[in-house]
This record gives structure tokens, sequence and C-alpha cells, in this order.
DNA sequence: AACGTTTTCGAAAACGTTTACTTGAAAACG
DNA sequence: CGTTTTCAAGTAAACGTTTTCGAAAACGTT
């Protein structure tokens, strides 16, 4: 039995290099002038025993752990991984590392998993929205001082900064190209109604509407699915030029239900989503969408979180990520 | 400025309800005898200040963080994190909170991903390789006393844990079901050639062609994408009777090239996958596959590693799942 | 009443850091 | 040369828990 300590702490260290442990935690965090012959016999020693600082006793000093929390609606869901992905890569950068939790769309679930990130005693969090209102979390958030950024989706009640993708200018363009290329009536297939994200969408086809003075369209409600844009396209009264879903599962459930219906896509109907997810261009026929800069928008929270931990100020409160419409073979023009 | 205190501790507890902090210690983690009325004491003073234990301290003082590390190669694909899905809902019921990271298929980002989570002291890891070895990784884990298990992929040389999927039967029996329906040429499209789970079905595909004694066969090598699928099916000397994509997305990936090249799916020629991603019963043909167990994969894994952190015997080293073939529209029996 | 055992509880020592404070020596100054 | 300033490095206190140890109290048995 040689080995009797398990892990090489800050004072073997110490000794080994012969100095005094807050020396060697100045070399570390090279926070205080030392001398340079010093310098080089603590690394010397750091180096040899393969030594690591131990997070959690820097973290119990400091008062930070240089983790965030994510929470998001559906772990499984690439797109919100996505945005995920554009926080962490920004924030690994700077030294953090993160914990995820999904909520199942459950706003209980997600109170409860904010819960345990607190107690974990995460600097900042950045959360996507699963319901439409949480009346837990303001109280969360008061009891202790810690740093939230909406994502995507966003509590109304709630002060906190915001960074988002322009949902209802997304629509409206949608509805400009199409109404340029001759199409006259439309159907809008909503996702949740409760979610920020499906209000904004629904308020851009209204407002698109509005502005050409159509006359007929036809709004329906449901969820962001497959099965939901399909069932919804089965009850609609009268088959429109164009269909717009809520998000691109919506818009394929669409198509599917046309063409058992017998109706062609794009020849009889145009069918248009929302999102771009990443085999929208693979499915047949490639799906006409909008396509939203998810990973800019991640990268965006992680920055506005990253500015928030540190204490600067904020320009804005509020960004919102522009919009670029995707033209492929599931719309076409009308004559 | 009334409140000085920025969080409430143990020890505003312990002066609140009259007794010492390690009476309170006692109660929270009912670790000892303390009487009726201390505890109803404590428990009144703990609502009252809405105390919640900090966690860092008691890792600090206990050394177990509980929690786990994952390490997936890509955070953005719905199949690992449906694996990971299946790890948390299993350990979140037993306490634990989990790290996330993605490693963009490198090894490297891999080797440094782990350090950060060693050195964030995680209690337990799951790993789904990135690559075909990590020279590193055996160091890391002789640091510190590490519980790891492998998911879905293992580095051989690591003697750890391993749960997984039986790549190897799983093609097996989609070739027994394509050479019973009168396939009698067959090409394999192989991904990343050094990860486990693609040796495992190249293995399995070859022991099917031998089981038949089939002469005409191709194997061609290249990667887990849509791209790779094209680009591999055009590259293809003559076009067999049933192609085998190492996943789903190769397989779309063929389909799409020899639709390009003139030939029909599925009566020129049948594909197959493997995965059974959630769109690939969407997909139009929709594909015939092999369905992985992944969720319960990972949930699997999440009972290996509790065990693991908890000083349990295991039973077994390996475990091996069972796949199972799903028919769909992309193949057809031949005449 | 005396004794042994068990129960209940507090004091204090860790866990591994960072940092405010102290010290001693060397450098700068008039 | 004496005094102040500067600098490098060490000492020790904190961060909020859990847990060891021992004392006191309670209880049961003679």
């Amino acid at each position: 039995m040689k080995n009797k300590k398990k892990t090489v702490s800050i004072r073997d260290v110490a000794k080994l290099a012969g100095v005094s442990i807050s020396t060697v935690s100045r070399v570390i965090n090279n926070s205080d002038s030392v001398s340079e012959e010093l310098i080089e016999k603590v690394n010397k020693a750091i180096q040899e025993l393969g030594y690591q600082p131990n997070r959690i006793a820097r973290s119990l000093r400091t008062g930070s752990t240089k983790i965030v929390g994510f929470v998001i609606p559906d772990i499984t869901n690439p797109a919100f991984l996505l945005m995920v992905k554009g926080a962490e890569d920004y924030l690994k950068r700077k030294g953090y590392s993160f914990i995820l939790g999904g909520t199942d769309h459950s706003v209980k679930e997600e109170s409860k998993l904010l819960s345990t990130l607190l107690s974990q005693r995460v600097d900042g969090l950045i959360l996507t929205c699963s319901g439409g209102h949480n009346p837990y979390l303001s109280d969360l958030l008061m009891s202790r001082n810690i740093k939230l950024v909406f994502m995507d989706r966003r509590y109304e009640k709630i002060k906190a900064p915001y960074v988002g993708v322009d949902n209802s200018g997304g629509v409206e363009k949608m509805i400009d190209y199409l109404v340029q290329t001759g199409h006259r009536s439309f159907a809008f297939l909503s996702g949740e109604r409760q979610t920020s994200s499906a209000k904004e969408r629904l308020q851009g086809f209204i407002k698109g509407i509005q502005k050409y003075r159509i006359k007929d369209y036809q709004i329906l409600y449901g969820e962001f699915t497959f099965e939901s844009g399909y069932s919804l396209t089965k009850k609609l009264g009268r088959i429109p030029d164009a269909i717009i879903g809520g998000n691109d599962l919506v818009a394929f459930g669409a198509i599917e239900a046309l063409e058992e219906m017998g109706y062609r896509v794009p020849e009889d109907v145009s069918v248009a989503g929302f999102d771009d997810m990443f085999f929208s261009k693979y499915y047949k026929p490639a799906l006409t969408t909008v396509r939203q800069p998810i990973y800019d928008m991640g990268k965006m929270a992680g920055k506005v979180l990253f500015h928030l931990m540190n204490g600067k100020r904020l320009k804005r409160e509020t960004i919102i990520l522009e919009t670029e419409i995707i033209i492929r073979e599931s719309t076409k023009p009308r004559e």
C-alpha cells in the first residue's frame, strides 16, 4: 500500500516546491506578483504531481462555480440543442461548464429543475420556457442573486434579458413571397398557443393577411408536432392555395395529409414551415421554410449571460435576430 | 440596508432553532437519532428561513458532488440525446444532476472535456466515444478514482463497463430478411471505420454474407452522413439488389443518389438503414431500418453507473441490448 | 443506590481553496 | 544613515458543511 492520499492538493504542491500554499495559489491564479524563481519551482511541482485545483473548494471560497444551467423544454429536440451548442461554444471559451435539463414541456418540471440548479449554485441560467407562465420562477430568482436570460421563448411577466428571433417578421416575409407568387387563400396551423413563439408567429400571419387585405384565410390551433399538422389539415374547411405550418414538423404533417387526400404538393397547394430543421432539405418535397439563426441565438444568449455575470451593463435588454426565408420545392408560383 | 447576509446558512437555522449546527445537520440528513422535539423546531426554522443546504460545502466535506458527466460526440444529434435522456431520467430520481458536453467528434476535444469534468469533481462519467482510441483517457482515469461506463461506443483498450446494442446482430437480421425476400446482391456503406459501432455493423454484414455464401457484394467506407451515403452510392461499381447504410442518414443519401441515377426505390433496389431516427418513418419512401433501443440503452447505462457509484458489484460488465428490424417502404421482395 | 448501556447533543476538526493581514528584507529617499 | 516605501512571501482566517469525539442525560438492571 503505497498511495495513502487519494488526490493531490495544493498543500502537496507547496511542500514539494518548498513554498507556502498561498504562493502556490498566487501562481495558479497569477493574482499577485511572485518571483520568477518561485513561479518556476511551483510549476514544476504542479507538473510533477499532476495537480489540478479542486473546483469545489475554490467555489466554496469564491462563491462562484463557473457553471451555468440550461433549461429547455425538450432535451431531444435538435433545434433546442443547437441553441444550447451556440451558447456552450461561447461560454466554454470563457471557462464555464454547464448543466443541462429538460422539462418535457412541463412547467412543474421546470420549477423542479430550476430549484435543483439553484441549490447546485450555478452562476447563471439560460431558460427556454416550457409554458405560458411560471409563477414559481420569480420567487426562485429572488431567493438568490442569480443571473437569468431567456432564449427563444420568454415569460412576459418576468423582467430579464431576452434573446429571440423575429417570429412575426418571418411569417410576414413568407406571406410576402407567397402573395407575390400568386397565392390568394391561406391557412395557418398554429403550435401551442401559450408559448410566446407560437403567439408571435400567429401575429405575423395576421399582420400579413391584413396587409394584403386577404379575406380567404383560416387559422387552426394545435401543437408543434407532425401529428398535429396532419390532423389539423384533415379538419380544414376548404383547401387553400397555401398552408403555413407553425413549424416544420407541422408542415410535414400537412403534406402527408394532403397527399392522402389526393392533393399534390406543390402543384395543387403550397406548404411552408418554420425552423428549417436539419432534414427539411432532405424531405420529399424539400420544404420551403423560414430559417432561424438558431445557433447564433444561443451564442448571443451566452454572450448576454456572460456580460451579466461579469457585472457589465447591457446595451439592450432584448435582442431580436432576423430570419430568412428558404425557398425549396414545397411551394410553387400559381398562374 | 436590512439584509446584510446574502444567503441563509446552517448557522442561521441553528441559531433560530436554538440548537447546535450539528443537530441541524443531523436533522437534514436524518443521519443520527435526535429527539422529536428538536426535529420539529429545526424543521420549523428551516421552513421559516427558506433554507437550502449549500451543496458546494457539502460536496467539499463529503467528497461527492452528486453530479455525473456525460460526454457524447455530437450534442446536436437527437439519437445521442435520447440516450442521455434515458440515463438522465433514471439518475434524476436518484438525486443526481448532470453536466453534458459534446466533442464534435474530436478525440482531442474529448480529452479536454473529460479533464474539465474531472476538475469539476463529477462522481461518475458516461462516455460515448468520439474515435477509435483515446490515449489520454486512461491517465485521466487513473488520476482520480472515478467511475466510468461506456455507452453505445467504447474504447476497447480501456477496461470499464459497457452498455451497447447488438450492432452485428442487427445487420445480420436485416440480411436474413433481405435474403428471404429474394435479394441476391448487396452493398454495405460503412460509417467511420474506427468507431466500434461501425466495426460491429460491418462485422454483422460480413457474417450475413458468409452465412448465405453470397458472392456478389461490395463494401464501401465513408462517414455516418447523408452526403457520404450519396457519394458512396455514386461510386458503386454496379447497383446491387439491396443497399444497407451504416445508419439512416447514409441510407437517405443512398436513396437520393439512386433516384438521381434513375433507379426507383424500392422497385429497382431496396435500401435499408440502421438507427430508426425519429423522422425515418416520415421519409419518402419510409425507411426500412434496424431499430435500436436507444432510450433503454441510456437508462441501462445510468443504472450501471449508479450501481458503480454506490459500490455495488455488477453482475455483468457488458450489457448488449437486442435490436429489432422495422420493415417499411424502402425495401420490397424481389420475384 | 449503584452501575452499565444507550440515547441525545454540542464542540471542534476537518475538506481545499482564496485572501486579508503580517512580516522581513531590500530599495528609495532626504 | 535613519526613515519610509515597496515588494515578496508566509500565517491564518474564512467559506458552509459533515462527522468524530466525548460529555451528559436517560434508562434499565441489579
